[in-house]
DNA sequence: GCAAAAGTGTTAATGGTACACCCATGA
DNA sequence: TCATGGGTGTACCATTAACACTTTTGC
């Protein structure tokens, strides 16, 4: 009875422990491929198995702010935006204690945010969605697939890739990630017609060099 | 340094104490309205606010087991379907202690969930979408339309509302529930069209009576 | 019988898809 | 100079939106 009245009012005095967590599944565009980045650790039973990075919250921390400092921990990213996937709470989804973890997702530069190697990372290394490693551990493979449909659905009918691209960019990069990220082809005439109507590019006027045809370069305009 | 070590394993023997709670909205088609459970109750230095069904989880609980024992305790409501909305997680949403809570929303048939005032619950009541008290408690206004919005999201291109409704529906409760939820109105022809191509409802040949222009009862395909 | 809602098809507009040729550049 | 990719416009198709009259029922 007291015990439903604490539990009611949302308070309990003894609130078990257990671990929340933050995993970031981070998107990338490398190599003309869209890719996710991995760190192969040891966790528990899983040894040399991949991960997406994550890590334990603090008390003194929000979510974001945990999932900015596991990151920047295991890959030395700093200033990441992020959006939340969801939380992940079965009982047995990690070997060793009660774990609950809350998914993140992040788009990034590759060229703006070099790797760093850290401390109880044996590798660290992007993957191409379409050849994800199979040792993969706990529950993340799950959670990969869910981070990249909850952000395709979020950039559906927007295009706004652009957080992968440098800041000028062809159409034939920018069509080519989105062809990527959606597993499938588009007509290239039609591509152009879509993204110029919604008014988020503009012309930087300069060329592309080393490659043929010699392509303008766009960047995404200030206030969109 | 072992700290670091511990925490990318992503185990501490000492993690913080910290509340898990779930709120969960609960929608539903009460006078032709679409509407949503609240709970007037005092927490914290929110005395007599109204908040979503919510409470803490324990230590052998998923979160889907949480927010079923949570609502089944505030509202009497068994065997409800639950689709998680997203986690909230900021230093200051709780007066009293740091509460992270997992928010879920719920769609049921009012008939067939007779509300039961439990206790510590001073009232409880569906309130109209578009007519939701101003005194709501922590940050339960945004949990409310976070709900919302995501529930939306799910039914976008479906119309599959029928959990909100009786077995034995008319087109016009079904385009009205749906104008309801979305805040539009629809050409009846075209709504008709579009519901009868999805081929998800059967005719049963009985008329509604009482109401004008006897409209025919459907209800929705055994297989969909 | 009259007011209110149910039921029913067609047309116009819009948006999306398919498609071919010339031009610029790198090799 | 030649091979490769960049740049451009139009016709067709599919989907959606707009719209008015007759029938049924409750009161």
């Amino acid at each position: 009875m007291e015990q439903e009245k604490l539990q009611h009012i949302q308070v309990k005095p003894n609130s078990f422990e257990c671990s929340i967590t933050t995993d970031i599944a981070v998107f990338g565009y490398v190599e003309d491929r869209f890719k996710i980045l991995l760190t192969k650790r040891t966790v528990g039973d899983f040894k040399n198995h991949w991960f997406l990075p994550g890590g334990v919250m603090e008390s003194n921390e929000t979510l974001v702010d945990c999932a900015q400092k596991v990151l920047f921990a295991l890959t030395g990213f700093k200033d990441i935006h992020f959006e939340q996937v969801r939380t992940y709470g079965d009982l047995e989804r990690h070997p060793l204690k009660r774990v609950i973890t809350v998914c993140f997702y992040a788009l990034i530069k590759p060229e703006n945010h070099p790797i760093a190697l850290k401390e109880n990372v044996e590798s660290i290394e992007w993957f191409d969605m379409e050849n994800i490693p199979e040792n993969l551990g706990f529950d993340h493979a799950r959670l990969i697939n869910d981070a990249h449909m909850h952000m395709k659905d979020n950039l559906k009918d927007k295009l706004i890739v652009g957080e992968l691209l440098p800041e000028k960019f062809t159409l034939a990069e920018l069509q080519n990630l989105y062809e990527n990220i959606f597993s499938i082809k588009l007509d290239r005439r039609n591509f152009r017609k879509r993204i110029f109507q919604m008014d988020i590019l503009e012309n930087t006027n300069e060329k592309k060099t080393g490659v043929k045809g010699g392509p303008f370069l766009y960047r995404y305009k200030e206030n969109r």
